[in-house]
DNA sequence: TGCAAACACTTTGCATGCAAATTAAAATGT
DNA sequence: ACATTTTAATTTGCATGCAAAGTGTTTGCA
């Protein structure tokens, strides 16, 4: 058991935790011009994908966390991009769905991609897709 | 200008984004037992390379933000694992210089990277050693 | 020498991420 | 039917991440 193991160079978990934050700080200044932030923008490209989904199920695809969910949804209420709607058969549930403002927003958001993913001059698209890869394997390992 | 690029399972930051999380959620419990959260290991790991540097070295060797550093080196100190020395050559400056409980912490730490890495069952050594490499070419295009 | 600009932090306000406790409702077992 | 367990969300408390503003200090330069 080396101390080799401790250093940061070495870990892999400090390398995940510095992409992460600098590629979501990249996100800031797009979404900041459709007033909104990276997790709320995740919800959106969920519901962009599959409207009128239970908070459950935008859950799972997102695996965000449950109780910034909730959150994060009454933000978005209040800027009227969706709206929360219980289910009827099952009072436990509630369905989220856009606002027309909400869905209108998707045309805005279409050149987001494109301007963040101008930044990487030293990775081609090759290389994301195998980055892309390996990080499925993490989380599948990490999550459950 | 599909929309297919605004699905989040071709998305790099949300895999970035549930990787990270999901990795550092894993650290949570393991570091609970030294009484440190993830951002404060980082700290120590910083420190238990190379001790007595200053805020701003810290701050370029972690990544980390300045503004969070100072709230979280108020918390250390408070645990007593480490201190915060004026610079007398340039009052601007501060040391961080570890305790002898924040250095002794080093070892109840020696275990934690085996701890994690034995949770990653589907990747190996090399793909782990390719992933990092990729995280580098994101942090570098992006940082600065 | 004098002073604007740069530097090293700190402070503040807002938005999460997460664990744990809580609430309400549906599913299960007896 | 009725109590127990599970499920779906919300609430609460704490710890960041980050932008922007604020504080001293030190530099750079005219």
């Amino acid at each position: 058991m080396s101390s080799e193991q401790l250093k940061l160079e070495n870990q892999l978990c400090h390398r995940l935790y510095m992409a992460s934050n600098s590629i979501i700080r990249a996100y800031r200044k797009p979404l900041s011009e459709l007033n909104i932030t990276y997790p709320q923008y995740v919800v959106m490209m969920a519901l962009w994908e599959k409207d009128k989904i239970t908070i459950a199920e935008l859950l799972e695809k997102t695996l965000m966390d449950g109780g910034a969910m909730t959150q994060i949804l009454k933000k978005m209420v209040d800027k009227d991009l969706l709206t929360v709607i219980k289910d009827d058969d099952d009072k436990r549930k509630r369905f989220v769905k856009l606002s027309p403002v909400g869905g209108a927003l998707k045309a805005k958001a279409m050149n987001i991609p494109n301007n963040i993913s101008c930044k990487f001059k030293s990775i081609d698209s090759t290389q994301a897709r195998q980055l892309m890869q390996l990080l499925d394997l993490v989380v599948s390992d990490l999550v459950d």
